[in-house]
DNA sequence: GCTTGACCTGTGTCTTGGGCGCAGGTGTAA
DNA sequence: TTACACCTGCGCCCAAGACACAGGTCAAGC
């Protein structure tokens, strides 16, 4: 099977697809005739455990690390285990920065509502947004 | 002031004040003596903007727009309210992409709680992960 | 005057996870 | 045969800085 339709078995993109097996995340062989990438079983089951390991936002590095003890026969559940809890935090955290974001465009938002539009003057390039930071 | 002194006073990296001067955001003018950039009140103002505005999660190349139409005299808050607007969007996407990863790491942790270490099989490289992915 | 060492500078390269463009190969219909 | 669509590998590009590096500067100590 070559990249277009490996790809869109999983639904995903001939892109990703040589992405990762540029990294060597996947290793496809080379067909003799034509030089171009075949891909096989073992790369489909390779390629479903990435993408679902991008979904739960691991980095492709992580992916990588996970995927080199398994090559050699370990069970790589207690790293994942621990990049689990990471994550978890991460994830936390970019909850968090989500609702200050929202908060502060909804700030700006109200501001906006209160003040005209004003051309920039020597002390303000635009106050609708001046302010925001806290230096 | 040179770019140590100055990044501090507005609690930022020298790395990021030197960034906004390559791509001509900040344009400090050059000592005589050193070569040195020296930054002045002017770029003080601008900074504190580009921060703030960066806070919002505005692009660079936005601010860089915002910029450009300020620096010839126009109120740009017309085209600052367009971008808060797409902003709110996307914050809505980013705060809902946030939930979604949230409940996708507590399901890969239930599961985690039920099931034991396993060594890969040929079917399944982490059973914590895999089966996040839908095809 | 000389040297040492800490700190500073600009410039160039690296990062993440692919996206995109290119030149050339392949396949099929007319 | 020609035309055209589609496919391939390869190499460069993106954002927003971080980091490494070679060289400059400055005060302290001899």
């Amino acid at each position: 099977m070559q990249v277009t339709e490996f790809s869109k078995l999983l639904n995903t993109t001939p892109d990703t697809v040589r992405y990762y097996t540029r990294i060597r995340l996947l290793t496809p062989t080379k067909s003799p005739e034509n030089g171009y990438k075949v891909y096989g079983k073992k790369d489909r089951q390779r390629l479903k455990f990435i993408l679902s390991a991008r979904q739960l936002d691991f980095s492709v590095e992580d992916i990588k690390d996970i995927l080199s003890v398994t090559d050699k026969g370990h069970t790589a559940c207690p790293i994942v285990r621990e990049l689990i809890e990471r994550r978890i935090e991460n994830s936390e955290k970019q909850f968090e920065d989500a609702i200050t974001l929202r908060k502060r465009l909804q700030a700006a938002i109200q501001d906006w509502h209160n003040k005209p539009d004003k051309a920039p003057t020597g002390d303000m390039i635009c106050h609708l947004i001046e302010g925001v930071y806290d230096e």
